[in-house]
DNA sequence: ATAGGGTTAG
């Protein structure tokens, strides 16, 4: 009788009685509204007004509870309406759209004989709440008892096979959609284009698209992301172009995938340029495209251009925080990524998975063990404790911050283990020059019968080649094959460190000659660096030729060829790649330290006299220096003065930033405490032998991250064994 | 009566 009630109180305004015959359309929908805003319940009445077909379906629209639904249920079942497919249908709809999936699942069921429209009903639901194993099954009992699908019920198992990534369900269903007659229409065919991308298989993508009478905006779109997303940058750049050429005008989805593009291949100038077009187009507004915006500036260098962005918005979401946390810390502003981490927690946003991971990345970037050990804390606490994902990401961190042994211990704990996480735990011990540990880690994998793949290889092969096991290192290469696995320009970079740092040098020429593809820099730069360590010049020339070639503006191979040269004395040489560097506008980089201290990082460059406590530094460094004189160290002064490589313009070897980092850490932590140093270049000769003796003098352990591994130095001796 | 494209990432 509420109900009745509340149409009284409605109508007194108007100093009459609406019957209930008189309900139009527009009464209806606001008496609904308070229906549905209140908790009034339905009277189980016979009045014959209620037995509007159409009157039902507004009622449907309108709820907002699960209760409403079953209320209306009920008066449909005592108007004797419970088999009217029409209100069925919406009802089914309707309940799985406010989340009661099962609930939907139990109507469909009761349904005596359910049609096409009341199966795609279902099949939705299932989409809709990322059931897709339901979805296919439904459809597949669908075409069990003989029905036909229609148009809606194939983008929803489209839309379903995209997301279960399985290619061969995939082709079956194109086939289907091909029988059934819809394999020129429109929705599905764009469904198609995204589906094949997701799967991989852009190529095929291609193909749907290329068979399109008509390609609208979301045509496009699907084509464009999915190279993208395939790591075709530049073909989908391509595609935009010719997309411009047609009278299809972009909107703010197809903006946000090309600027995706360019934020792959970092190009600033067209992603600006494309920025001017969001400006004209009038889409500036469009949060995600701001988002996109800011991913693309933060990724592409331009972190402030990318932080006025996210102050500009007044509430970010967990996507736009995760946009600059993670071009932070993929521009080595690991320390801004960590705080806005702590702010997005201190503002009570809750991070996702993605932000987890793009904060540890910041971490493992800093080298901060930490920073890396609340990191490890904060995921102890949060639900991502089981997230594969994550834990990878620890493990590389940890690594990374020089502590292998607790990437072990969360690779022990991690009850899931894919190959990508043992892949992450063998790089770890490879980092370290713990080369048997990482071979020991791939046996045990195949026992565990995971199927290592690419990357893994190039994690033992990098290991093999960081602790010289050159033997091991070659067989492992020629099991690749056996695993179906096509050696990458990465895996051949490999084996000519391999071969080259262990001094066989015509090998790993004669094995260059060999390949099968093109060499790529990598390969080159593996070479000229073995030429380096073993001073042959004639090969180390050709090798910085092909590299010259290949990527001119890259000041590394310059520094290279300079430093062979000066290995070998040839300072006429040296002093002629200088004058090189110079014509193309080169500079080399500069060298730095960061040691933290009680939590807060110290960075120094050569010299650096800015720290507070830089005199009792320099004591130190002198009190240092003396003490290793008194055991006979004698610096090779000669050669590292003209180490490009290094901060070459100080006379004074002592004042490099790896010791006056180790200085500041023996004057400011307890006797025997390890001290942890991350370097943004390879060690520098000098001070590998200074340290190592310093480490037995001090009775310190003294880890140093440089460019390409870690220096574990005690007792005097080094875990790299001197060979890096 | 119902739908389709995108962003952060080991």
């Amino acid at each position: 009788m509420a109900w009745i009630f509340c149409l009284h109180s409605f109508t007194t305004k108007h100093q009459r009685v609406i019957t209930p015959f008189e309900i139009n359309t527009c009464l209806a929908l606001k008496l609904i509204k308070q229906f549905c805003s209140s908790s009034l319940v339905l009277p189980l009445d016979h009045d014959p007004c209620f037995k509007s077909h159409s009157f039902y379906a507004s009622l449907i629209d309108n709820s907002t509870h699960i209760r409403h639904l079953n209320q209306i249920h009920n008066q449909l079942i005592v108007s004797g309406l419970q088999h009217d497919r029409f209100v069925m249908t919406k009802l089914v709809t309707e309940s799985s759209n406010l989340g009661h999936i099962f609930y939907a699942r139990k109507l469909f069921d009761k349904f005596p004989i359910p049609d096409c429209f009341m199966l795609n009903a279902i099949i939705r639901s299932y989409s809709r709440n990322s059931m897709f194993r339901d979805t296919i099954e439904m459809y597949r009992w669908m075409r069990w008892v003989g029905m036909c699908p229609d148009r809606f019920t194939f983008s929803c198992v489209v839309k379903a096979c995209t997301e279960l990534l399985d290619f061969g369900l995939s082709c079956l269903v194109h086939a289907h959609i091909i029988v059934y007659g819809f394999g020129s229409h429109l929705f599905v065919q764009n469904g198609l284009v995204v589906l094949y991308a997701k799967c991989g298989r852009v190529g095929m993508a291609r193909m749907v698209f290329d068979k399109l009478y008509d390609r609208t905006i979301v045509s496009w779109t699907a084509i464009i992301s999915g190279y993208a997303q395939n790591g075709e940058a530049l073909e989908a750049l391509r595609m935009f172009n010719q997309m411009r050429s047609t009278d299809v005008k972009p909107d703010w989805i197809s903006l946000v995938s090309v600027l995706k593009a360019y934020t792959d291949v970092d190009d600033l100038e067209q992603g600006r340029s494309l920025h001017g077009c969001v400006i004209k187009t009038g889409l500036e507004e469009e949060p995600d495209l701001v988002i996109s915006l800011t991913a693309f500036y933060a990724k592409c260098g331009q972190v402030t251009v990318a932080k006025s962005f996210f102050d500009q918005m007044k509430t970010p979401n967990v996507m736009m925080w995760n946009a600059m946390i993670s071009g932070y810390a993929k521009n080595g502003h690991a320390e801004e990524a960590v705080d806005l981490f702590r702010g997005m927690i201190s503002r009570n946003v809750k991070p996702d998975s993605i932000t987890v991971r793009s904060a540890i990345l910041a971490c493992a970037q800093v080298g901060s063990l930490k920073l890396a050990q609340w990191m490890d804390d904060y995921v102890a606490k949060s639900k991502y404790r089981g997230d594969v994902f994550v834990n990878t990401t620890l493990i590389d961190m940890y690594a990374k911050c020089g502590s292998v042994e607790s990437a072990r211990s969360v690779f022990d704990c991690a009850s899931h283990k894919d190959v990508v996480m043992w892949s992450a735990m063998i790089m770890g011990y490879g980092l370290h020059g713990q080369g048997m540990e990482a071979i020991r880690l791939y046996d045990a994998m195949k026992q565990a019968g995971v199927c290592p793949n690419d990357v893994t290889f190039i994690g033992l092969l990098a290991a093999c080649s960081h602790s010289g096991l050159v033997k091991q290192g070659w067989e492992l290469f020629h099991c690749m094959r056996g695993f179906g696995i096509k050696p990458r320009n990465e895996h051949y970079s490999c084996v000519v460190d391999l071969l080259g740092r262990a001094g066989y040098l015509e090998q790993a020429f004669v094995f260059i000659l060999k390949m099968p593809i093109e060499p790529s820099v990598s390969v080159w730069g593996a070479l000229l660096s073995a030429c380096r360590i073993h001073r042959c010049v004639t090969m180390g020339e050709y090798a910085a030729e092909k590299l010259f070639s290949l990527d001119p503006y890259n000041t590394g191979h310059y520094v290279q060829l300079s430093n062979l040269y000066a290995s070998s004395r040839m300072w006429d040489r040296v002093a002629y790649v200088r004058v090189l560097m110079k014509e193309k506008g080169l500079t080399k980089y500069l060298g730095y330290s960061v040691i933290e201290i009680n939590g807060k990082l110290n960075t120094f460059y050569v010299g650096d006299m800015s720290h507070p406590r830089a005199h009792e530094i320099f004591d130190e460094l002198q009190r240092l220096e003396r003490r290793l004189k008194d055991v006979g160290f004698i610096p090779h002064t000669e050669s590292v003065l003209h180490d490009l490589n290094y901060e070459e313009k100080e006379e004074n070897l002592c004042l490099h930033s790896e010791r006056i980092a180790v200085a500041y850490g023996l004057i400011s932590t307890a006797p025997g405490t390890t001290l942890r140093i991350t370097k943004n270049l390879r060690a520098c000769v000098n001070c590998h032998s200074a340290i190592k003796l310093i480490s037995k003098l001090v009775e310190r352990e003294i880890i140093v991250r440089d460019a390409n591994r870690f220096h574990h130095f005690k007792d005097g001796l080094c875990s790299c064994g001197d060979y890096w």
